[in-house]
DNA sequence: TCTTGGTATAAAGTATGCAAAAGACGTTTT
DNA sequence: AAAACGTCTTTTGCATACTTTATACCAAGA
């Protein structure tokens, strides 16, 4: 029998569906920050029972976007100026590994078509498209990298820092981040670990500074702490 | 009424008390790396039903100290050497954050005592108490240096890392990891940031190097990746 | 009017039952 | 004897019933 017909069957079940579905949810905003969870509201809307609603709000209050309050239920951490200044730090230590990672191996192939693509969409104004084109970029960093950790803990940092970002959509100057893409893009393809590193920082502080301006300005209360 | 006599009264539930308990089974290596978690026998050994020891043991998978595999229940998992190797990376790169920061404030009375400890310890050999204090050491770091999640982003790499490294007790040259820490404590009180990412990163890789050398030599298979 | 106590209600925490899937093992067939 | 098949057992996935707790509401007293 040929080996390479079909591919391995696997079959999602209902916890990785409510998880995933929610997780998306909150990340994009359409529940907002701060919100309660009710396990019963939610099992009702996904027709399921309580249970793998339970068990997906466990998993998402590891992953740090949700804060659990015995006995009262689970609510949308509500991000504050500061919590984005921490998670903007991290972000950068952990890309910076990415970079150098790059620098040293210097996939031509991959860093050609990121440039050409940021070349190209820098006088696009779409900025949904624009976000996602962002999204893939840094997600693409660390699968280059060689890593397996990196994108596990990119990953948390990056969910909870997207749960302030879409409140600053619009906000971000595309143009600019586009040329940062590219500036960091040179500097990888150079093997100019030092330079790549300083873009990247350049590029990271500009899109935090952009975020926690907006934050400021919107001072929503601290979130249920537990 | 004086607001500051009483701390909140926090109740545990069962599902932190069984997490808490298996997580750290898990890290000091009574549960071994690749057995797998019976529910059912879990839940007979804490004495309750199934419902709070799986919500242990997702919460456990979030970590990423367990893999679930669909119907066939959850393993600890069995790192490699390579996953040491990317987890100090990361470790590194997260604690040169918090060596950074303490360059900038120099906590003097901490840096002092923690100085002190292993001025006094480093001719001790109790294996055991030795871990303890430097766990706390590198704990303390990231207490002190101000960044709300690099404990929480610490801690997912240290348990992971903490399951290979309890194989190496007795492997560390305590002595050695005393005059390392002093030199980073030495190089913070004077603010020198540089040399004191340089004596992390020394004393981070020698830490890595022995740990790696040591699972090389004992190669057991991966453990079910799922 | 403010405080205190009691009660009701809604929601989370826990236990348990049932269905379905995976793996073990024995039987049959070639 | 080896392979294939069917059955049985074990364990997970999910649903649901039950228990406990938090809090909102209301009434009574100071």
């Amino acid at each position: 029998m040929d080996s390479a017909i079909f591919t391995p069957a696997v079959t999602q079940n209902l916890r990785e569906v409510v998880y995933n579905q929610i997780k998306e949810a909150i990340v994009n905003g359409l529940i907002p920050a701060g919100s309660k969870l009710s396990e019963l509201e939610l099992s009702r809307q996904f027709s399921v029972s309580r249970t793998p609603v339970r068990e997906a709000i466990r998993q998402l209050a590891e992953t740090g976007l949700v804060s659990l309050s015995s006995r009262r239920g689970a609510y949308v951490i509500l991000p504050t100026a500061k919590d984005a200044e921490d998670l903007y730090e991290i972000r950068y230590a952990l890309e910076a590994i990415s970079v150098e990672h790059l620098c040293a191996s210097r996939p031509e192939d991959f860093l050609r078509r990121a440039r050409a693509t940021f070349e190209e969409v820098s006088n696009e104004w779409d900025a949904s498209r624009f976000m996602t084109l962002d999204t893939e970029f840094h997600a693409d960093l660390w699968r280059f990298a060689g890593n397996n950790y990196l994108g596990f803990m990119l990953g948390k940092v990056g969910d909870i820092i997207q749960i302030c970002r879409h409140y600053a959509i619009g906000n971000i100057p595309k143009a600019d981040s586009s040329r940062e893409h590219i500036a960091i893009i040179d500097a990888m393809l150079s093997g100019d670990a030092g330079a790549a590193r300083l873009k990247l920082k350049e590029h990271i502080e500009r899109t935090r500074d952009g975020l926690i301006k907006y934050i400021s300005a919107h001072p929503e209360a601290t979130g249920p702490t537990d």
